[in-house]
DNA sequence: TAGAGATATTTTGTGTACAAAATATATTTC
DNA sequence: GAAATATATTTTGTACACAAAATATCTCTA
């Protein structure tokens, strides 16, 4: 059982998506009604909102051309806004809603208890140790 | 800096695209001419290939509906072939085919590759740290 | 044995993810 | 100042990922 765990690289994965799932199930039991995606961006722009789009992209490690999509189910759900930039009409500029701000602290919530959730058997060191490695992956790849 | 990654969930999800992406173009400059997903399939196939899509579903843990198409990509590119299952034909069998059969040195060549790439600067506690914690989000979520 | 329920696979619809192309606008250079 | 180049965003095409519905076939039960 387990067998395709002998790889690291599988079990990465397939552990995060078991971490996408366990998500998006949270969020729409919590009544949120938004993405894992979404609330990453959202998450994003509670650290400062009103950055275009590219910058917001930076932010999040987020493809520009995948943000497209996203930034326009928020817009549609009332989540946030897109407005000309004053110096520069390539450039958008995206805002929260009043109605996003009033999510803050539930979605910083869920986020906790996510991880939580799925760090409960570990110990204090473990997490420390796997954050480190997360990053270096990230850093190295 | 990295700012998103106070979030464990964030820099989980972050850390395994980074993964996927590297997966993606080692395959590509491989020649290997593979995705990472139809990579994990006939690498579970390797583990014994002849057997139902539900069944491979369950080894690769992959969805049934989401195999479909990876089959479909494999099958076209002959590294696969859907045959009737001989006592219930609602059922198909997978089998790989010679081509894929070939390649499977190369596949667990560049899984290893991956593996010590992204894990180059860690040590062996703290990969085995990691791998403890992975399968328990896995089991756990 | 006919009909109900179960199982296997595919289809459809939605949401990322990213490369490459398209579009629009700015900036640089000659 | 017009042409070339650069930048910002969107569009298009491909590949997962999964829920729910559709199909086909099998099995169980009355």
């Amino acid at each position: 059982m387990l067998q395709i765990f002998d790889s690291i690289c599988l079990l990465l994965a397939k552990a995060e998506q078991k971490h996408h799932n366990y998500t998006k199930k949270i969020l729409i039991n919590e009544g949120l009604n938004i993405t894992p995606g979404q609330m990453a961006v959202l998450y994003t722009l509670y650290n400062g909102d009103g950055i275009t789009i590219t910058e917001l992209s930076k932010r999040c490690y987020m493809d520009n051309s995948t943000l497209t999509g996203v930034i326009d189910r928020l817009e549609k759900a009332s989540l946030v806004m897109r407005s000309e930039h004053p110096e520069d009409r390539r450039q958008l500029v995206i805002d929260l809603t009043e109605s996003a701000k009033g999510m803050k602290p539930q979605i910083h919530d869920v986020m906790n208890r996510i991880s939580k959730d799925m760090l409960a058997e570990c110990t204090e060191e473990e997490i420390a140790v796997f954050r480190k490695v997360l990053l270096n992956i990230f850093d190295k790849l």
